[in-house]
Parts: C-alpha cells; structure tokens; sequence
DNA sequence: AAGTTAGTCAACCGCCACACG
DNA sequence: TCGTGTGGCGGTTGACTAACT
C-alpha cells in the first residue's frame, strides 16, 4: 500500500526569501480554510516550506491589517515603556500596538530603540558624574581653571534610584536612566503586568470554524487520492 | 567606479510549554 | 507518568542595501 502519510520530505523543504507566488499561495489558502494546523498546512497549500516558516510568514507579513515600517514617536514610546517594565517579551508588547508583529517589533528595539536608550543612560550618567561634583555651593571660587581632573569622582554613596522621579510623559523629553534601572513599582511581576494589559491574541479571531475544519479535511482527502 | 563598512530586517533555529494518547 | 506532536517565543543569522572611502 502507497504511503500517505504526511511526513514532509526534508530534502524539498524551500527556505530563504518569500516568492509572490508563495505568498498568494499561503494567503489564499488561509483565507479560505484557516491556519488549522500549520504543520500539514504547507502540504495543503501545494507549498515547499515547513510549517513554521509558513506560520512566521502569515503573522508577520500576510495577515490582515499588518503594518510594515513607519514606526511613530508614539509607536517607540510605548515599546520603549513596555520594554522597560517587560524585558524582552516581544509578544506582550506587540499586543499593545495593533497591527504591529513580535518580529518587527524585536527588530526596531535591537536596530533603534537599544541604542538610543543606552546612549541616553550613558548621558544621563555622565550628568549624574558631573552634578555630584560641582555642586554650586561647592565650587571653588575664582577661575575654572583651578579645576583639575582630580576633582572629578564618583561619589561612593550615589545610586541611580537617589535620582528616581516619574516621568513627565514625553518620551522624546525624557531621560532614559533612572526610569529604566528603577520600575516604578518593584513588586510589578511580568506576569501582574501581562494581565494588567488585558492582553488577548488578535487570532482568537482567526481561529478556525468547524465548517472550516470540515472543509480543510476534505482538501485532506483530496490530497491523499492525489 | 569599485571596494568596504554599517545598518536593516526577513527568516531560521533551538528551546519550551502544553495537549493528547 | 511518559512520549510525541504542535504552536509559540526569543535569540541569532545572513542577505541585502545604503553610506562612506
């Protein structure tokens, strides 16, 4: 008996750069039958790729309302926020900017939004250097010239949480710093805040019906009679 | 014009959690 | 309880492009 199983051959498996052709394939495909299940879908689809990578390609390319680029100073704003309270948790994050992927949104942090903060916190801690060793009352009189690099220290007792303060909610005006080594509230768990957003995934719409299921089965069956 | 470097981003990989038999 | 399959996540890579020399 011919072996119909569904096991996908590894050595036909395509990676590398979506083609037109692939996409309008995986979108038509899910447009009519749904992502039921991205493992066999590749093989209904009549495409050469694994699961995941199709998976990958439809959240992040070709699902509906999808935005690419163009990220606003509001956008950043809140990555930066989210990040800063979240860590690395590209999904959370990305559920509170609609339309916009964990992928993207990874990829704007690490090329963008990383720098900038870490150039801001190296600012603000050379400010920080500067203030605690010229302070007016303590300058010495006369001439900066009397100055020399010897007078320039850290002081032992300064910590970042000394120049805690909120933020006046202008992101592009605001310090990085000391809103990023001190969260607001310490006993703020990633998990209080994930539920505190009301996070929900934008495919609990897509999930599939059962008419859909039914339909998706009997493009099954005519693969197999294939 | 050609070569090099830096920046960007699409896509892959490995791991983990969960469901199910 | 254990093994297996699947979906999902975050880290990383590599191809491409623009800027620079």
């Amino acid at each position: 008996m011919e072996n119909t199983t569904l096991t996908l051959d590894k050595n036909i498996i395509k990676k590398g750069a979506w083609s037109k052709e692939e996409d309008d394939k995986l979108r038509a495909y899910i447009q009519r039958y749904g992502h039921w299940n991205w493992t066999l879908l590749p093989k209904f689809a009549g495409l050469s790729r694994s699961g995941k990578s199709c998976r990958l390609r439809w959240m992040n390319y070709l699902r509906p309302n999808i935005k690419h680029g163009n990220f606003t100073k509001e956008d950043d704003e809140i990555i930066v926020r989210l990040h800063k309270q979240l860590g690395n948790k590209w999904t959370v994050i990305a559920a509170q900017l609609p339309g916009r992927s964990d992928n993207e949104i990874k990829n704007r942090w690490n090329t963008h939004l990383k720098k900038r903060v870490e150039d801001e916190q190296t600012q603000v801690l050379e400010n920080i250097n500067h203030d605690e060793t010229i302070k007016p009352n303590e300058a010495p009189q006369g001439s900066s010239s009397t100055y020399s690099s010897s007078n320039y220290h850290i002081p032992s007792d300064v910590t970042l949480q000394t120049y805690d303060y909120e933020l006046s909610g202008d992101f592009w005006s605001d310090p990085f710093l000391v809103d990023i080594m001190s969260p607001v509230d310490q006993n703020t768990t990633p998990s209080d805040l994930y539920h505190n957003f009301g996070f929900h995934s934008s495919w609990d719409d897509m999930t599939m019906s059962e008419d859909l299921s039914w339909s998706a089965l009997g493009s099954y069956s005519e693969y197999n009679n294939y």
